[in-house]
DNA sequence: TTTCTCCGTAAGTCATGACTTACATATGGA
DNA sequence: TCCATATGTAAGTCATGACTTACGGAGAAA
């Protein structure tokens, strides 16, 4: 549930590919590896990473089991780059002044 | 430049360190490698991956290069999320509306 | 209970990438 | 010019992770 967990999670293009269509709603694991390709286990093995990342959950409904996006784990990265987008301006207005003294 | 590359770049343990060192201000090729767990020839490597993905830009000051954050890669990002946490909650309230119905 | 669907897991293969040492390049000063 | 500093690049090694096929388990319907 690490910042670099969900980074890893979002580093392979299938990931990523997942990632951006549980954008649009939730779908099941075979709804997921139709449209991708590579096979329904490497789908499975995927999201089992992003669950463990905490960018995505799972709800099981019948035999099907459907992802989606956890929101928590996206507010975190949502807010981590807010963050980090103010420390970035911060810096680099003190290293101007630094410049200037 | 690709948001994909991004995700990359950051999900190398190392290179996310010197992320997490750059928001605190510049700093030189040299500065960045003490105090990390590896050789200076693996900074410099990281540093280009690092900027080609736009997250880091390359000043040169004499005999030493300093490094800082790339504000564009950075607000690029952080408006990435934005709008991903907008569609997720859109799409979450249609799915509410869906089931409703 | 059998069967079908949907999915996760195990085991093995193969490519990629993170690291090292050695070397090349460029700047600034004596 | 000659040397020292600071950094990038080349080449090679080794671990990791992304993929495959085969198999196992759990829920729904006959």
């Amino acid at each position: 549930m690490t910042y670099g967990e969900k980074f890893e999670a979002l580093a392979a293009p299938i990931r990523l590919a997942v990632f951006e269509r549980l954008r649009q709603g939730p779908a099941s694991v075979g709804a997921l590896a139709d449209g991708l390709p590579v096979s329904r286990p490497a789908v499975s093995q995927h999201l089992k990473v992003l669950k463990q990342a905490g960018l995505v959950a799972e709800t099981r409904q019948g035999v099907k089991r459907i992802y989606r996006l956890d929101t928590e784990g996206l507010a975190a990265l949502r807010d981590y780059f807010d963050r980090f987008w103010d420390d970035a301006l911060g810096a680099y207005k003190r290293s101007l002044e630094a410049r200037d003294a």
